[in-house]
DNA sequence: CGGTTCTTTGAGGACCATCAATACGCGTGG
DNA sequence: CCACGCGTATTGATGGTCCTCAAAGAACCG
């Protein structure tokens, strides 16, 4: 008798697959919790006692060293995060803190480990959404450290344009600082890296993005497959 | 009857608690292949067709965009890559070539994905793996974004001091050009930043290092157990 | 409406890449 | 053994990218 509080996430690809008896077995134990905005959730170095996933709101992935941050990722709804770490039975290398006002399903990692070695399904959409973040994750790197920042951000704007159903004009989904701090740059250099599109096709007003001639932008940001 | 080449492997870690007969479904078709140094064995965008091993030698994979190149990782003996392509049967996203004369052996990809729909050993095993190497890449883009590339370097000294038994002085395992690729910088660049660095007690000569000061090279780095 | 945070702009400087030239190391063939 | 050629490593000069600091304007929130 799963609870009707889970139903939501039940229908998710890491959990359709999986038997009933075993999603039982998963959210025994499990609970919501809701968090207001600009809340640290988790802190890097903190054992990953619980899978988290996302049921409404926004989450960003950050760390810091030495009184510097950087943003890693922003995830939201039906998004999990620290499912590497809760595998592992490791502390995590990121922080989380929620951007708005959000609702997080937390499961014991004991459970998730256990489910694991007993439904091949589980243990099957466990390792497609680990291999996707893994990707993820190389794709990223890859775009830090081939191309500038300039080209970073003709990028961005060219994939939340695709995301936003291919919208010419179209709202940024986070503030501009903590674009910067995903993009690798300084919130000073954003607005600068702004301006030095215009001439190639983009308009910014707010947190409005407005793609004027597509043709240029994608001539100049070189999107690629293998990246983006 | 496992064949006696692959012998050498399955103790490794990915393989060591299989069964044997997953362990005879999983090297059916395998084989080996010696590669020449600087061969490049896989270029991505290419179809992950086998899961590869390192059996002797030395891998690098590395990323291309629009004639630049930037070096991702080095893999050394009992090493594998193209793990996340091969469970999701996707492109490769990283190329790779051979450094040194090197003995590759070859899994294909079906069988990887057969063998852990049955082996839940195995299964347990790649999990683990790709987990590992997905912190791996996290802690690599926490150095990349929230260090300097003097900082980097420092790092990446005091990592292969300990890498190779605490030794004061020790040899590269990697030629400068690469070493600098992977830290995200110019060989020129490179030269610059093992001159800055010897103040902070760092000798360079050729490819041998030595660490003069260990406490005030530590002092600089500042390794965190969360990148390092 | 006042205070806070975010964004933008400018000036200056640090960091890093590029280009060019030289030195070094190493393997090959004379 | 030496000369040569090739790739690598270093050094210097220069310019571009990016960060820092500072200040002002805009947006947000209580």
């Amino acid at each position: 008798m799963t609870l009707e509080r889970f139903e939501s996430i039940r229908e998710l690809p890491l959990f359709a697959e999986m038997t009933g008896v075993s999603f039982d077995a998963l959210t025994r134990g499990a609970f919501v919790q809701n968090f207001p905005p600009n809340m640290v959730m988790i802190s890097e170095g903190e054992a990953a006692d619980f899978l988290h996933i996302v049921q409404s709101g926004c989450v960003e992935l950050f760390s810091t060293w030495t009184n510097r941050e950087t943003s890693v990722t922003t995830l939201y709804e039906n998004s999990t995060f620290i499912l590497a770490a809760t595998m592992k039975d490791r502390v995590n290398l990121m922080s989380a803190r929620t951007l708005q006002k959000s609702r997080i399903i937390m499961i014991p990692s004991e459970n998730v480990r256990n489910v694991f070695a007993t439904d091949p399904a589980f243990a099957l959409a466990i390792v497609d959404e680990l291999a996707r973040c893994y990707r993820a994750t190389i794709r990223n790197m890859k775009n830090l450290k081939l191309r500038t920042s300039i080209e970073r951000l003709a990028n961005y704007i060219l994939k939340q344009h695709h995301r936003q159903g291919e919208a010419l004009s179209y709202q940024l989904p986070v503030e501009k600082r903590r674009l910067a701090s995903y993009l690798g740059m300084t919130p000073e250099n954003l607005s600068r890296a702004f301006n030095n599109l215009k001439p190639h096709g983009v308009a910014v007003d707010g947190q409005t993005i407005t793609i004027s001639d597509k043709t240029k932008l994608t001539a100049f940001a070189k999107p690629d497959m293998l990246i983006d």
